[in-house]
DNA sequence: TATTTTTTATTGACGCGTCAATCAATAAAA
DNA sequence: TTTTATTGATTGACGCGTCAATAAAAAATA
């Protein structure tokens, strides 16, 4: 029974399945199948919509960053102060929202297949830059700019690191003492600055 | 023209070529001929030597984690104060035989193949224990245990971060930087709680 | 010492399973 | 009747793991 306008959404439910899968798996070695099965659809109709598996992941790599830059641009909108600029990109990076097993797993894939793809390498440096110039966007009302293009770099680097460690559900247990570590770090290193 | 006493040979070498194997191509998809090839035998004696393929890329893993420590041990040795001890663990981790692009590239795929078995999971549990273990034991000399926990925990993940950052090959760039980005939290860290 | 036997080393060929991608066919809307 | 949606079946490639076969060293036996 197919009805007509069916492209949008099952483009989202291919997407979300293989988000869900990946999750799962813990890799990209998910099958076509496996993902449409999930979206309730058989694999010919995934790549009737997405072309070859490789569209597919990278637009389920763009969805991932899309909404993170939805959410970093939401928690902007409500931070003042330099300070709170920076709270709030470390903020989103934990949040329910992205720092969950299925998101964490996606990442840490798409890390790895971008040393093959140099689509996927492209996306993700996007990130790198985007997420060093968010918080550059805070730091620099904060320190001089060597100092918080330096501050910026470990953030950058602490977040990542907390990310992959969180995939091996080892050491790092849960967001808020995440974002502790990252907070604590920040408070340090803004606070030290001002005294001398 | 088979001579006797091969194994141990076939089975550096095995390892080795999976290392760089798996440096070129950036993940664990590198097929058994690969391997076998670079190394000079065939896909068979590869089986002959390691069983399934799994049993072959493990203990290449188990190789990357026993120089790391035997690295490790040999920097412990140099390393009088609890100071010179942290700094010994950023050293090696930075240091010319373990930064470099294959065995990042090493690192971050099986961070991955990680979720899928559990053998692998233990192992990189390992590691993470050992470099906390490794830390605490100059830390702990210096802070009081809670504190010290929370800065190896944190300078734990800036390592690992770091790894991950350079494998895209954006951001830190060498090993020295890295290095720098470390000791600078370790002195703001340990410099700061030593004056009230 | 000469021989036979066993062990170790090694590979080419192949079967078997898996999976991405294609295609022809079906059916309902426009 | 043209377009959009959808799938079952099929194909073709690829890669892991096995196996029988070969050859040389080592050990055992005569």
């Amino acid at each position: 029974m197919p009805k007509i306008g069916m492209e949008p959404m099952r483009r989202k439910a291919l997407i979300d399945a293989t988000i869900s899968a990946i999750g799962e798996r813990g890799s990209l070695d998910v099958t076509m199948s496996e993902i449409a099965g999930r979206a309730g659809v058989s694999s010919a109709l995934a790549h009737h919509y997405f072309g070859a598996k490789d569209e597919l992941l990278f637009a389920t790599m763009r969805h991932i960053l899309a909404e993170l830059n939805t959410d970093t641009r939401r928690a902007f909108g409500l931070a003042v102060t330099p300070r709170q600029r920076v709270s709030a990109v470390v903020a989103v990076s934990f949040s329910d929202d992205q720092f969950q097993p299925q998101i964490i797993a996606a990442w840490l894939a798409f890390y790895v297949e971008a040393q093959k793809s140099s689509d996927l390498r492209r996306l993700l440096r996007i990130y790198a830059r985007r997420l060093h110039s968010n918080l550059m966007s805070g730091l620099t009302g904060i320190l001089p700019w060597a100092e918080a293009d330096r501050v910026a770099e470990a953030t950058a680097a602490l977040i990542d690191g907390l990310y992959i460690r969180r995939a091996l559900k080892d050491g790092v247990p849960d967001a808020q003492t995440a974002i502790a570590l990252v907070e604590d770090y920040l408070e340090t290193k803004l606070n030290g600055r001002s005294l001398p």
